[in-house]
DNA sequence: TATTCTATCTTTTCAGTGTCAAGATTAATG
DNA sequence: CATTAATCTTGACACTGAAAAGATAGAATA
């Protein structure tokens, strides 16, 4: 008689790249669960681990989180910059490429948003957060400055303040009331209208360059 | 021998107004703690009652958050008349004056905007939540055309629904900013001139009318 | 190579959570 | 007054995150 049971899936005692396998995991179960279902024996569910192996590699389940929005920012830049690519190089073109971008992101990643910008669980003060979330912004100031500034009569800071407060006001609303599900006269329509309408109203936002007298 | 404990403090079986006291205790809970903290067994501990006391009122956990949206709702709508009355009774101020309390609102409130705005918790399928949200946003349209509406050239629906997502997105997404910590150029400025700047970049949003050719 | 060290992962345990079922108490109804 | 319904408590269950202690294997060292 046997005694000795076989495991059904051989599974070696050290994963290999667990730290990797469990970002996705945790990915996943935030897309599935929301923020506010999110587990993290679920997610060792799902890589196949231990509920406690997590713990070796991002502390807590805000660690995991923070790690997750960190790379978050990533790809939220990175998608902002293929709408770019796509646009016209004229600056408020590229400026408007830009929202709409941010805005194409939230509503591919409706949670991953939402951890990024309306959670409390990440933890802001990690450097490697704070770091990307710090070059989202910049690329942003960047982008509003090449529309807004008169080189011959540069603005005050507080001028410009206000342009790059009400650029991303309008951005970060339109995607995070379409995020919610309370736009739906604007997220129903067909992409392509829709994107064009996103950004027709990032663009009343910066107002034109005043004539040079 | 005394085998009987009196109970340190006398307290009615039925408590009387439980459903109101737990409505506050649950805030109270949401403000200390956030949503992400939020504990249904904090609420009954904080209104003196059993942890299964609040299930008679309002079904579950989310039962009472959606309780404690709809509320929040009442208050947020609220707020946007206090700022109207002060303001200068042309269309574009009144316009301005409540996106300055839709984000004042949002300021004084950060938990529970963030519980009506950025949560799953409430069910929004409930009646009293979806009257009280959708009246909301009819007030907003409603100043919205107060300001963009040419009598004499009536807008199609398709441009007033822009005008209408500009300006609310502009509020919002100043708001949903604002609470996250994430636009303190603007949030650490002394609350005068902080709201005249919120009512400026709102005021953009909005185009002028144009000239009747 | 043999041994020690260290990182990785598992198991066990504990306090806290939401929800359900059953019982206790009081108010309302006929 | 008797019965019913509403309100609240107690107890149980499965689930959660975290901490502690043990198991394993790769890396470093002698």
């Amino acid at each position: 008689m046997k005694t000795t049971i076989e495991p059904v899936e051989e599974r070696p005692y050290h994963h290999g790249n667990l730290f990797s396998v469990l970002l996705d995991s945790a990915e996943q179960e935030l897309i599935e669960r929301g923020i506010e279902g999110f587990s993290l024996r679920g997610v060792a569910k799902r890589a196949n681990v231990s509920h406690a192996a997590p713990a070796h590699h991002f502390g807590d389940a805000n660690g995991l989180l923070t790690a997750l929005a960190a790379r978050g920012f990533e790809r939220f830049i990175q998608r902002q910059r293929d709408f770019r690519q796509r646009a016209p190089s004229d600056p408020r073109a590229q400026l408007e490429a830009s929202g709409v971008g941010y805005v194409v992101f939230a509503l591919e990643n409706p949670a991953i948003f939402r951890l990024m910008f309306s959670s409390d669980r990440p933890d802001f003060d990690d450097p490697d957060l704070q770091q990307v979330a710090e070059s989202a912004f910049e690329e942003l100031v960047e982008h509003v400055r090449g529309v807004t500034e008169d080189k011959s009569s540069p603005k005050k800071d507080s001028a410009m303040m206000l342009d790059v407060a009400a650029a991303w006001a309008v951005a970060h609303g339109l995607a995070d009331l379409l995020v919610a599900g309370r736009l739906n006269t604007l997220g129903s329509l067909a992409p392509r209208t829709r994107d064009r309408r996103i950004a027709a109203i990032i663009g009343r936002a910066i107002p034109v360059l005043p004539n040079r007298s």
